[in-house]
DNA sequence: TTACATAGTGTTATATTATAACAATTCTAA
DNA sequence: TTAGAATTGTTATAATATAACACTATGTAA
């Protein structure tokens, strides 16, 4: 029997980490985060790392590639970040996370002619919000 | 009326970086092209990024955002960067060009319900290649 | 062919993003 | 209670990317 560990609750820097993330309207990078938490006495980059990378893991966060940054999840349906979508304006900087269950059943099936069988995707769409139209 | 420049026409250090890349059968880092072509003369991180980003400008190249690298375009139809789409072996770091005129109609005409307008989209597929399943 | 604009180069320094390594502590399941 | 797993705290350093400035080369138009 393989041990089991609790699921669902964060540790402490993991969970004052997702707080601000998760509050946050835009997409936050990692010294930026490490700047915002050092009064809670959150004081080196591997402790920012170190949270950040196991948010991911488990899907509470995503990074943004193209930006270095990291958004909360909007999306129960993402599953644990094997299927994520994103719509980025180049103007302001704003993120939002798609959540259309076609677009990621047209992805998750879609199947390489090489042979290569997907486990996971990330797609970053890029254009002008509507504010900044 | 607009002045135009010389197109089709890389530089000398365009020219010596993009071959490089094209030569390679798998991503290269800017920091391993910089090591690379440093007998050819450019010593600086500064001309191997800015030979980078206008490579990148005009398709020649494309950047890889999950892993900091760069591989040269092998699709006559992704139009300048519009619309690019990989595949990336999560085992052997293979990364391949999708060219799927379906797919990419599919995304290109994918609309937001939150009323913006696309101009670009960039898709990362990840699993295991036929070598390494 | 001269003059101007644009693009590209070479260089030094520095900013930003991310990880290695190691000791200590806390949590969890049995 | 105890051993394994996860998390923490810390220092140092690696890897990725840009700022700034002086200069050279190239294409265009008059
Ligand atoms: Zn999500
Ligand atoms: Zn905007
Ligand atoms: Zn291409
Ligand atoms: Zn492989």
């Amino acid at each position: 029997m393989t041990r089991m560990h609790k699921e669902n609750t964060l540790s402490k820097n993991q969970q004052i980490i997702f707080d601000l993330i998760d509050k946050s309207p835009e997409p936050l990078k990692a010294y930026t985060i490490l700047f915002n938490v050092q009064k809670k006495g959150i004081n080196a980059p591997p402790q920012v790392y170190r949270a950040l990378d196991k948010l991911v893991a488990i899907g509470k966060i995503h990074k943004i590639e193209s930006k270095n940054a990291f958004v909360a999840c909007k999306n129960s349906d993402c599953e644990i970040s094997k299927a994520t979508a994103f719509s980025i304006c180049e103007s302001c900087e704003m993120v939002d996370e798609i959540s259309d269950a076609k677009l990621s059943r047209y992805l998750s099936s879609f199947n390489h002619k090489k042979g290569m069988k997907f486990k996971r995707f990330n797609l970053e769409f890029f254009g002008l919000c509507k504010k900044c139209k």
